[in-house]
This record gives C-alpha cells, structure tokens and sequence, in this order.
DNA sequence: CGGCAAATTGACTCCACTCAAAGGAGGTGG
DNA sequence: CCACCTCCTTTGAGTGGAGTCAATTTGCCG
C-alpha cells in the first residue's frame, strides 16, 4: 500500500474505513467539484454523491465497454486508467491521484471507453453524470467548474504529446507527480510511486528496462535517490533542465 | 488550396467569400453544436455566433498566451492546433476538419495554451465561452452536446496513446482522416492532405523523411496511391491490418 | 528458508533519426 | 512564356537510442 496516497488526506474511522463525511467537511476541499459553490450548493450537491466502500489493490471501477452512468472522483488512493487494444495489450492512460476525475472520456458514447483500476487501497466519490449535468443546468459554479475539469484534462493529454527521450518522459513524469502531490499538501521532494515499474513504463512508451536504466543513470548522476517504489527528488532544477524542452510545466 | 476541404461543405457567394447563411441552413448540420436543438434554439444560439471572413492559409485563429474568450468550430477548411515549447519547437496538436471545436483546451486557465494556424483557405464560426456557457445553463440539449464533444476530445487524445511503429501510426492518421472525410460528405478512399509532410511527422512524432519512407513503402505495396497530397487508399482492410494493433477504431 | 515476482543490469539488434543530396512543384519577375 | 528560385518531397548512407532477450539481484511473503 502506498502510504503516500492513503493516510492524510481523508480522515479514517477507527475501523480504517474512511469516515463518511460530508463534501463541505472534506481535505480535498478546493481541489474537488464543490471549488466554487456556496454551502447550500455544496448540499445539493452532496444528494448525488455515492460514497461506496473502499477498494482494495487491483479492484476495478470501470472496465472498458461497459455502460457508462458514472463519474467518478478520487477521494483517496491512486487509480490507473487503461486502454485494451485488439491484441490485449495494455495502454496505460494515466495515473489520478485524489480530487481528480476519471470517467470523462465515456461521456460521449453510453460506454466506457477505458478500464479503470486501484493501484492501492482507494477510495472514490461516484457521480450519476446525468444528473450531474442535469445540477449544473442551474448551478452556473458546478457548470464552470466541470467545464474547467474537462478543459483541464485536454490540455492535459495535449501537453503529453511532446515526446522524446527517455530521460525527458521520465523527468516529466517525476515532475508532474511532484507537483500534484504538493498540491495536494506532501512534500514534492519524496513521495511513493503507487504503480510498479511495467506501469509507468507502459504509460511513458518505454520499456520497464528503459525506465530502470534512466532511474539508474538518475541516481548515478545524483539527480534523485529512489529506491524500490520510494522517490527523492534531490536536484530539481537539473530535473527540469532535463524537461525543459517540452513545456508541460502548466498543467 | 485543398478543394476537398473547401468547396463544397459552405454554399459559396459569387464572389468566393461563404455566404452568412444561418446554423439552421449550414450544411455541416448533425456535425455542429446545434445537433440536438430544436429551431428555436437554434436562433438563440445563432445570436452569439461570429462568422468572420475567411481565412487564409497561414493565417493565425489565435496564439499561446492570448487571452482566452471565445472557441471556435471549424466551417470551411482545416486547421492546426499546436504547442510550442520553451526551445521554441513546435508541437502539433491536432488538425481539425470542419465540425470540429479548437480552443477547448483554453477553456480553464484564461488563456489560450496552444496556438491554431488556418492550413489553407478556412472560415471558422466563433463564440463566446461565457455567453456559451451561460445559454447552456438553460438550454439541457446545448449542455449535453457540450459535454459531448469535450468527452469526445477527450476520448480522442486517449485513444492517439498508443503509439507503436512508425507505418502503425501513419496508417492510423490515414484512417482517422478517411473515416472523418467520409462522415462529412467526402469519399473515404481519397481525399487531399491538407498538410506539408513535416506537420504530419511532427504529429506522428516522426521525421518527416520516416513518413517520406512509409507512405513510398506503402505506395510499393499497393496499399495506397499518394500523389504529393493527394491520398487514395486501394486496400483499406490492408491498412486496418497495419493499424489494427492499436485500438483508434472508436473515434 | 525457499519460492516467486519485481527490478536491475548486460549484450545485441533494429528502427527511426540525422546528415546529405537530388528531384519536382509552384510562384515570381523579367 | 520561360528561367529562376524556393520550398517540399524523396531517396540514400550511416549512427544512435531504445527495444528485446537473457541472466542476475533484490525484496516480499508464506
């Protein structure tokens, strides 16, 4: 489990289950839906909110073709999304980490386009989208706020196109999980990768070989200590000197 | 000019310029925001719709950093979206054909985070995102088909992960065009390349002598017949074939 | 301790990039 | 109308980075 992802960020009952509480009580606060709505918004709200169990390492949320109903935010956790080609290989799409939101590719097509899978034990927020989009009709700040998520999301995809080498995907992709999770109120110095080396390869267009060799040649040159699945970043502007050419900084 | 992009999609004046026809009588019809609105919406929608005169090829619909406001849905022609990175390299995006909606990735930071390029003689139909937004508010048809295409964007740079070989990704684009020129009107197995060789590479994460190299391949086998731009596919089940690895299929 | 999966490291191969040069197409001006 | 120029495209030769295959190490858990 990954501790990084679990234990601050929602508060736990005693059981280890997490509290059932409301969205106005919730850490994630400014990173979720509810950013820009007042209290009595945030109850309206709170009536479409399916707060279910927690899901253990490997348990799915969605798979690929199934009818599609849901959003769905994570509260706690990480969550791999995927694509399954004809061949059966996988395509890594992204990682979410909590307060962001998977599903929103499905929206257009009544199935799911993606699987989506718990890397740890997580937990998530499930949204009817229909009457999500039904609210937003008369919640000017829940519409903004969606129409934000979703842009949010294509620039994001976008800005994943500027590919190139190795040590470039790689330094990107350490930045970019420095800076959520800095947002989200740990450190962006050290953190732990939820996902296994073959995911984050995977998702980078790499080989798992590849990547162990660029976090070897990493380590070597004193950029950043990690072991196993824990990261320190050490030297963060010569981390950027690496993927500075590609200007995936805004996201 | 590309004459399968520009002639026939817009009824033309006899002076060359597209006529100030209304959303109700444009012929891009079902492939327009107006999709699921009924007459009278579609008028009030019409009030916020700026067509502006023609663009030339070159000519810039807007640019990284400008003040984000309006987006706009490609009429006639096709357009280039692309990032450009802080070496000054240039990122392309996507290429738009009529129908489609650019800027949608400004929609959440205030300005826009790529640029857009007309690649030959283009009109656009602008709109306001705010005044959009807010009719959407009460209009449910408008909002779903809002939510619709930025699903659909979504979706879209998903599914273009899956990158493999450089004769996979090529027939991909190929198909991708095929299947969007035949929705709108045109023949599937041939049509014009609206773009120079070196913005099809750098989409396709390629060099421009690699997709130089394939489409001769391609050419020997019998697979395709490319003239300069212009494209006629001769065994599209062969080109599936190539591509099939990947699943791109649902776009 | 043993068994298993994940991760690392090495050796070799191959695909796509770079550099370089030669054809074409289209536009401009004489 | 043609010559010239420029840009786009094609083709060739050589190089390098990432993939593949394979072996080893490490950590985990029963």
């Amino acid at each position: 489990m990954n501790e990084a992802c679990g234990a601050k960020l929602t508060p736990m009952q005693p059981d280890g289950r997490p509290a059932r509480i409301s969205c106005s009580r919730c850490s994630l606060g400014e990173l979720c839906l509810p950013r820009r709505l007042a209290a009595e918004e945030i109850s309206r709200l709170e009536t479409l909110v399916d707060r279910s169990r927690p899901l253990h390492a490997g348990e799915h949320i969605y798979i690929a073709g199934a009818p599609f109903s849901t959003i769905a935010v994570v509260r706690v956790g990480c969550i791999k999304s995927y694509l399954v080609n004809e061949a059966g290989e996988e395509q890594v799409l992204d990682f979410h980490l909590p307060g962001e939101i998977i599903g929103l590719d499905a929206i257009h097509g009544g199935a799911y386009l993606s699987s989506a899978v718990s890397l740890d034990t997580s937990a998530i927020c499930q949204l009817n989208f229909a009457q999500l989009s039904n609210l937003a009709g008369s919640m000017s700040g829940l519409l903004e706020e969606l129409f934000d998520v979703m842009s949010h999301r294509i620039a994001n995809l976008e800005q994943t196109f500027c590919n190139s080498s190795a040590e470039q995907r790689f330094a990107l992709f350490l930045e970019s999980l420095s800076r959520r999770y800095s947002r989200r109120g740990y450190s962006a110095r050290e953190f732990t990768l939820a996902m296994p080396r073959r995911d984050i390869a995977n998702y980078l267009n790499l080989a798992s070989e590849t990547v162990s060799r660029v976090i070897s040649r990493m380590n070597d040159q004193g950029l950043i200590e990690v072991k196993r699945r824990q990261v320190r970043i050490l030297d963060a502007d010569a981390l950027h000197d690496i993927s500075r050419h590609c200007d995936a900084s805004m996201i």
